[in-house]
DNA sequence: ATAATACCTGACTAAATCGGTCAGGAATTA
DNA sequence: TAATTCCTGACCGATTTAGTCAGGTATTAT
């Protein structure tokens, strides 16, 4: 398991999709600007997350793009999986052919650190920071700097 | 945290040695054959293990290198931090000036993430692998198949 | 002493990844 | 029909990765 910005971008913009989830859905124009993440690179890394089935896209004007399934249902695991392919940290894979033919050494011990790792990502889901009141007080506020969601009075549940 | 295949290489070559605490100091050569890891590249590494107090070397013919601190007191996020540098995951750096001046959205998200992932690699020490029996028979066999240890009969403690 | 061993340092390099730009297209709504 | 927004693919500079090479220096064995 890879663990890079790249990965923390694509985090971040999903948290900032799940935390305006009552207000429908979200642009990457609004993320770009509000988390400064570049547009393209977004569109990167949101085409790997719609292949995942995290999130799903709304075209046309008042479209962006929304969770794919409950916010309770998405993990750190999950979203850092969809962009850093690879999960696993051993040398061969998996295969357990990593020196000449047999399992390597440090094979056992990678297996299972990956394993503690991913259960550990995995515990971590998104609701759990939708639903605390300071995180919420923060959005709240970021959003008035930005002034955003001014223009959309119709939202959708 | 960044976590890559670099500290994958330091994790390894450190539990090498662990695991051969007994037999005197590991050359970097028997790691490199052993574990597949090019001999210049373990230089490099070892050189920012040095500096961090995790190894010390030892010079002339017979020597190696040898753990600076027992093994239960060396964990993996020691060895990874000591070979990626960064260990906080926010994008300021912890400052809180990540936008606008104020703190970000997702700081405190990734504050605490990487507050956790810490922890959690900190509480994994290199004895809780030296001291398991599964581990020590596949040692024993690789240590066979690369003929290590033939001329070393003067063991030190 | 001298040779061999093995650490140690620094410069350099090919390949991969990161983060981003650009151009264009497809679907949807006002 | 025009505006919006997702969507795709090609391309690119900078950084990191992983490794090579050339030369040290310290220590031990002979």
């Amino acid at each position: 398991m890879r663990l890079s910005t790249k990965g923390r971008y694509a985090v971040t913009a999903m948290m900032d999709i799940a935390l305006h989830e009552k207000q429908g859905p979200v642009t990457l124009a609004e993320i770009s600007q509000c988390q400064g993440i570049s547009l393209s690179y977004l569109e990167q890394l949101f085409a790997k997350l719609r292949k995942q089935g995290l999130v799903e896209g709304v075209r046309g004007p008042g479209g962006g793009y929304r969770l794919a399934k409950p916010s309770s249902q998405i993990s750190v695991a999950d979203i850092i999986q969809s962009v850093d392919e690879k999960l696993d940290m051993t040398k061969c894979g998996g295969k357990g052919n990593c020196s000449k033919g047999e399992k390597c050494l440090t094979h056992q011990l990678w297996f299972e650190l990956s394993c503690k790792l991913y259960k550990f990502l995995n515990g971590i889901k998104l609701d759990q920071y939708v639903n605390r009141p300071d995180i919420n007080e923060l959005v709240l506020k970021q959003d008035a700097q930005y002034g955003r969601f001014l223009n959309r009075p119709h939202a959708v549940a």
